[in-house]
DNA sequence: TGCTTTGCCTATGCATTCTC
DNA sequence: GAGAATGCATAGGCAAAGCA
């Protein structure tokens, strides 16, 4: 008999996406980014391709609107991007391979698009979702930044705040979330139902609001995000994936006691825990459970979802393994093991404890 | 003999502290 | 607040060692 556990839903739509949307520039499915002009404006954007053999990878762009650019801005824009030696982002990091670009916010755009939807952001969506669930006004939620910067397992400076550069980094986050647009070029299917409208163009969330505490201050959104490190003292913010009124019950729930912090010293795109807890969570939404809690992926698109792409395969096993222990040790899952297959394609089967994680 | 694992080593990317 | 310096955990390439 398995105890009830107090859970949040996630939009399962978001969820059946994240994966596909957080691609990164090691990916195979991801094409270079481009600058793309039309009628609407001007975009930065990256384009994930669909893997034919299977539904879940499915086709997906995200981009930045940029506005307010004049002709000569978006000439040096061009000039810039020119300029940009795509491999040494991915073989050498994106901070290394963005370094020559001379503007911060040109430098800051290409980052926030190379780097969307990585483990800490995700973190913090999965967190607005629980924040959403406890507040009850819909897809609207209010947060105190510090509370948020607290919860992510940052350490507090002296005089009780955080560090700039984590501020500033919250703000990154926040304003990536809220204009980074996710296009869908296609109605994506689960099962033999289709979801989705033909070409959708959503945020995964959008910021309605924001406060500063005490003094007024000239605090502007965008420019702080581009320029400064600043950040607002709080938020409101409308999730833009959400199980709307209706509640066609479209979601998965997520344990309550869901830990969210940042590990010390670590970087955010080594954090697999939250990598595999949000694939599980997608694939479920893409599959049918069987038996009602196994659900069986093929380890080469659980270690393209994981970004686990490097050339050497055991070390790509133990990692692997390793996170797979994380989660069993948190409670997720309750085993998992391999299952050969066909052509030498292994599979794994994971056993979903369904007091943790629920499709609903 | 060919594949997998392990050890060594360097680089990356964060958080934190320090300085202005 | 801004930015440089520092420290730490980890990734990942390379090659030797282990194994069937």
């Amino acid at each position: 008999m398995k105890k009830l556990e107090a859970t949040f839903p996630v939009d399962g739509q978001l969820l059946m996406v994240l994966p596909r949307a957080a691609a990164s520039l090691k990916n195979p499915d991801l094409q270079l980014p481009i600058l793309r002009s039309d009628a609407d404006g001007y975009y930065l954007e990256v384009r994930v391709e669909a893997d034919p053999r299977e539904t879940s990878e499915l086709t997906l762009i995200r981009r930045v609107p940029l506005e307010n650019l004049s002709a000569e801005e978006w000439e040096d824009l061009k000039a810039e991007y020119a300029k940009l030696d795509w491999s040494v982002c991915a073989h050498k990091g994106i901070s290394k391979g963005l370094e020559k670009i001379q503007d911060r916010k040109t430098q800051r755009l290409f980052a926030a698009l190379l780097t969307f939807l990585n483990p800490r952001q995700v973190s913090i969506v999965l967190y607005l979702y629980k924040l959403a669930a406890q507040q009850g006004n819909g897809a609207i939620v209010t947060f105190r930044s510090n509370d948020l910067l607290e919860i992510l397992g940052y350490t507090r400076t002296k005089d009780g705040g955080f560090a700039s550069k984590l501020r500033s980094q919250l703000n990154c986050d926040l304003v990536s979330l809220h204009r980074t647009e996710l296009v869908l070029a296609q109605s994506f299917r689960k099962g033999t139902q289709t979801m989705g409208a033909k070409v959708m163009i959503k945020s995964v969330l959008r910021i309605k609001d924001y406060e500063i505490d005490h003094v007024p201050r000239d605090f502007d959104l965008s420019k702080a995000a581009d320029y400064t490190y600043e950040l607002a003292d709080a938020y409101t913010i409308s999730l833009e994936f959400f199980d709307g009124p209706a509640r066609t019950g479209d979601s998965v729930l997520f344990a309550n006691t869901i830990d969210i912090t940042q590990k010390l010293g670590s970087n955010a795109k080594s954090d697999y825990k939250t990598k595999l807890l949000i694939y599980l969570a997608s694939r479920m939404k893409w599959d049918i459970l069987q038996e009602g809690q196994y659900v069986v992926i093929s380890k080469q698109y659980l270690f393209k979802n994981l970004d686990l792409l490097g050339s050497n395969s055991s070390r790509n096993n133990q990692i692997f393994w390793r996170t797979v222990e994380e989660l069993k040790q948190e409670g997720y899952i309750l085993g998992a093991q391999e299952l050969p297959g066909k052509n030498k394609i292994v599979s794994v089967q994971f056993q979903i404890n369904s007091a943790k994680l629920k499709c609903h």
